[in-house]
DNA sequence: CCGGATCCGTAACGATACTG
DNA sequence: CAGTATCGTTACGGATCCGG
């Protein structure tokens, strides 16, 4: 238990005494596209002090939420148990609240196109069957991640799908703000597209990010 | 803004510069049973300082997630605007996680059945058509509240129903517990009961908070 | 370069006292 | 009752350093 416990004996209460520090929800966001690893973690959340990332790590693998899991030979990752999971909806839900409150892309803010596309992703698991079904691959400057659509779900992970996409756009981080807040459309952007480009301008007409 | 905002172009981390900060999901769960005053708050988050309760009102306010509203002629007090309902579903979901993380009341943290109550009803929120349809009053030691079932949803409000109930259920808190738990039932329980007993023991039986 | 640990100045919090 | 003012303590932010 923190030094700095609520003392009540309410779940919210509990799950905050777990979930409710500075940073913790933006390490379950980060770590909901997927493992990663200490330093990527770092990159995903500009500002944080690397002591204090330790720590909440330290602390949220103690409480089972995270573990640590081997991806290749040699280097680990953190990623979210079954229990850590759970958080997902409450991110989500987060998300799609806080959807209102967005302002234009300030420039001493930091901007990562994977943050509007679990923007997107959140929208979509809450308004089931108007997204195509189908797995798209996305490439963004440096960022790379995927989204799956199916069964009313949507899913979003970082890096490259494990089997080949139904669609691919690559593009840079303004063009692809520009496609989020509909302010341009596929014809309209510079981006090299690869497979069913009708089911990628129909994914992309879904959800609108505000535009201011 | 925060002069601590995590200053990120995203909805989860705009949503965490509002609400994010300690107490501030708390003050939305004792709103969310209806509004109350300045004193009642304190009451309802034992251990948080005048000043900062103060202080998070302020914020709430100017960002329309509270307001001030009247209750009575001379008495003020705060209330979820609409905006602020939208946090409902996150504290819900919150509720929902962290049950498994309850432990068994200790005595050196606070008890309220109000929070065991909104466990119930955040529960049943997620499994629609488990509770039986109604109104129920409680009244539990000095703190009152009622549930209402209806459509598959279920709504949580402190102090007495402005219709008549269809059942009615008075007690100590030990005893709420018990019955809350599984580990009375209705028979075995000193209570004072109104209406229709029948769906009050319907009632509980559909969710039965951990006992240890 | 990755994965941290250590140290220190600053901002937020906790407790109590005080006021209209 | 509904807050404000003050002050000691804790947590956070930024930087530096260190072993693999």
């Amino acid at each position: 238990m923190n030094t700095r416990s609520y003392r009540q004996n309410c779940s919210l209460a509990r799950a905050l005494d777990l979930v409710g520090e500075r940073w913790t929800l933006l390490i379950i966001r980060e770590l909901a596209r997927g493992p990663k690893r200490f330093t990527d973690l770092e990159s995903g959340l500009p500002g944080i002090g690397a002591n204090l990332l330790a720590a909440r790590l330290k602390r949220l693998a103690a409480a089972a939420i995270i573990e640590r899991v081997q991806t290749a030979p040699g280097t680990s990752a953190y990623g979210l148990t079954q229990h850590g999971e759970g958080l997902t909806a409450t991110v989500q839900d987060l998300i799609v609240w806080g959807t209102d409150l967005l302002e234009p892309p300030s420039h001493d803010a930091e901007t990562r196109a994977a943050w509007a596309a679990m923007n997107m992703q959140a929208w979509m698991n809450r308004s089931p069957d108007v997204a195509p079904d189908g797995t798209y691959a996305f490439a963004v400057a440096d960022e790379a991640f995927w989204l799956r659509v199916a069964d009313g779900r949507s899913q979003l992970r970082d890096g490259v799908p494990p089997y080949p996409p139904d669609a691919a756009l690559m593009l840079d981080r303004e063009a692809f703000l520009s496609l989020a807040t509909g302010q341009r459309d596929l014809g309209h952007t510079e981006a090299e597209i690869h497979g069913d480009r009708r089911r990628l301008e129909k994914l992309l007409e879904t959800f609108r990010l505000p535009a201011s």
